[in-house]
DNA sequence: CGACTTAAACATC
DNA sequence: GATGTTTAAGTCG
């Protein structure tokens, strides 16, 4: 607080600092030596362009570094350990640096809790970069409000904001403003519906929620650890017709996944015949408890073969017309009303594979 | 002033 | 005690 008081002066600090060592703590008794200067910095030692990476870097690395995309604080500490050579010689216990990867994974947004369902087991860590800070607003160059921008207040609200995201705390527009695109594997993107004009000359549009044959979609669920299996029907347009209204059309659907059948024939769709095993191509779905129920079907021969009442296949949809990752979806006030359109930057359509499944499959080619 | 590290209080399991 | 959250204090560019 008071920057001449009592806590200004080293030789009392009793707290936190970065400070390392005696030197300072008595004055006089011997000087700064490089030695100490180079550890005022940190066990990761100085960051620059040759090199050194922050504990932040790091997370992300040793999270990316597993199929699953997610590690819990003990395997971040293994990987640490393994991986960062000055931690590597480092003794066992509480040392300081597992204290930063915690306050690391804390502070930051991009790091996302997602509970273990293992029973006694520390939650998993995932990485979502997506999920961006909120940055003080820029000043005007030549502007005299200096200091309503940036207030204290305004800073710790920021801070509060980016250190946790609650669930649906985006605005539609706010997601969509930083979000990646993601097209939903086994799904392409029409080249045909261009629903804004970007400043490239490029062809993009919205993705097509068919695919294009009777596939299954395994979807390994982080919070119940029950794969979850959706049964799609091959669904076909009627023509290789196009409706124009394709997006109202395909919104009033998929808020409405009961009504597609009625629906579908005028949909537009794009086959897409390289990832027809969606089995490989898993992605994350947020299914609760109360809505999975065991598929009396299949229970005979698989006793853990679940569905949960088409929510799954919604959540599914809500992904590939939003365009961006399940776990970013998950952060979106409204999902219904998602406009694809407002992605900062469009969904790639892979014309020249487009273009191949529509001549394999005997068709003519009307649009480009 | 923002990005970063380290320390530590505190809460929760 | 391990896991998280938060505040505070420092350095550096
Ligand atoms: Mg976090």
């Amino acid at each position: 607080m008071e920057s001449n008081g009592i806590q200004d002066n080293a030789a009392f600090r009793n707290r936190s600092s970065t400070w390392h060592g005696k030197v300072k703590l008595e004055p006089g008794l011997q000087p700064v030596t490089e030695e100490d200067r180079s550890k005022r910095h940190g066990l990761l030692g100085r960051r620059n362009i040759y090199g050194q990476q922050s504990y932040s870097d790091l997370i992300i690395k040793a999270i990316n570094s597993t199929p699953d995309k997610k590690m819990t604080l003990s395997q971040i500490y293994e990987w640490m350990m393994v991986n960062v050579p000055v931690l590597s010689n480092k003794p066992e216990g509480m040392a300081s640096w597992k204290n930063s990867v915690r306050h690391n994974l804390s502070l930051h947004c991009k790091f996302v809790k997602v509970p273990n369902p293992s029973a006694g087991k520390s939650s998993f860590w995932t990485v979502n970069l997506d999920v961006k800070p909120i940055k003080p607003a820029r000043r005007r160059t030549g502007s005299l409000e200096t200091n309503k921008f940036n207030s204290k207040q305004q800073r710790a609200k920021r801070a509060a904001h980016n250190t946790k995201i609650s669930p649906a705390v985006y605005s539609n527009a706010q997601l969509m403003e930083t979000a990646e695109p993601y097209v939903l594997p086994g799904y392409q993107v029409s080249p045909v519906f261009r629903t804004r004009t970007w400043s490239d000359e490029s062809t993009y549009s919205q993705p097509s929620p068919i695919p294009s044959e009777e596939v299954l979609v395994n979807i390994p669920n982080q919070r119940l650890d029950i794969p979850m299996q959706y049964h799609y029907q091959p669904l076909y347009s009627s023509s290789g017709q196009i409706s124009p209204d394709y997006p109202e059309t395909m919104r009033r659907y998929w808020t409405k996944p009961s009504a597609m059948s009625q629906r579908i024939h005028s949909s537009p769709y794009v086959r897409d015949e390289r990832n027809l095993d969606l089995l490989s191509n898993n992605f994350q779905c947020n299914v609760t408890l109360e809505n999975a129920q065991i598929d009396d079907r299949n229970a005979e021969e698989n006793p853990n073969f679940y569905h949960d009442n088409d929510t799954g296949y919604q959540y599914a949809m809500n992904i590939i017309h939003a365009g961006v990752r399940p776990e970013t979806l998950d952060l979106v006030a409204d999902v219904d009303n998602i406009q694809v359109d407002l992605l900062k930057s469009p969904l790639e359509c892979n014309v020249d594979e487009v273009i191949n499944q529509e001549l394999r499959m005997g068709e003519t080619i009307d649009f480009v």
